[in-house]
DNA sequence: TAAATAACTTTCAAAATGCAAGTAATAATT
DNA sequence: AATTATTACTTGCATTTTGAAAGTTATTTA
């Protein structure tokens, strides 16, 4: 399965991978909430079928933004973790969070307002810089000590 | 055609409105390259189909992310043009752009490198308010001259 | 050794996408 | 005034993607 882009615009091509339901779904599963077993995907809020699941965790190692791996003590548990690459989707996932904020409330009321939140309204940079800070100390716990 | 969003999750829900592979490319194609008719877009270098076109902006329309209306002169030509709501969507077009030119080009090595993605690479903040002053602009002349 | 768990895959129905052709209204040309 | 061209669609149909549910295999726990 080998990714083509419609075009060589930069914008275009980013969402040639990114431009779907999913795909940044996932990403900020992993990001914010932590997960990283095929388990913690299927029990998210957000109910992806394990097909879809699947198909997409494929989509997303082949594009380099995250890797499939294992803890050492464990051949039955995968592990899905962000790369490089994919940590550096985090100011995608902010704007799309502040845009929401700013100019989706009144067509979905219901939607969250956490202190998460009020830190993006605040200081966007300071909110990616503290989750992609986490996520980069659960990585070397992850990969270095069993 | 009334809007569902997956959850309450502001990052989700912003994926339920603009995650697919036509939204934000319609919306580049306004704000970067001046596009405001149906035939600019059929005319456009990613080529969509005339069937989704129009379903996609019907969506952006009850989105509130563009308006559709006429010059008062022509009663043929329909203007789409974006809203606040939609200009508001530049900062993610931005970061998008930033990220494929980072982390794209070892898979995609055509694409492109202007001087937009310099300015881009050099200030986010500055190519994004250059077009969006540059689209108010286009605005106000568009619907309040003859 | 049996039961439970994790990570898939398969099947099939439904929805979205995409190409090509057709239509209706307006505008421009003869 | 009649004909042609343009713009903005819609329709029909084939292909692809998505989604729910059930099934499979390997590993771990009791």
């Amino acid at each position: 399965m080998n990714q083509k882009f419609r075009c060589d615009c930069p914008f275009t091509s980013a969402l040639d991978i990114l431009g779907d339901k999913w795909i940044l779904v996932i990403v900020k599963q992993m990001l914010l909430e932590g997960k990283e077993t095929f388990k913690d995907f299927t029990e998210s809020e957000e109910a992806i079928a394990t097909n879809i699941l699947s198909a997409k965790l494929k989509l997303l190692e082949e594009s380099g933004i995250i890797i499939k791996t294992k803890r050492p003590n464990n051949k039955k548990t995968n592990l899905y973790l962000l790369t490089e690459r994919g940590l550096a989707l985090t100011p995608i996932l902010v704007e799309l969070a502040f845009w929401s904020d700013h100019h989706l409330r009144d067509l979905h009321p219901k939607m969250l307002n956490g202190e998460g939140l009020q830190l993006i309204r605040k200081d966007k940079a300071a909110f990616a810089s503290f989750f992609e800070k986490k996520y980069r100390e659960k990585l070397t716990n992850t990969l270095f000590t069993e």
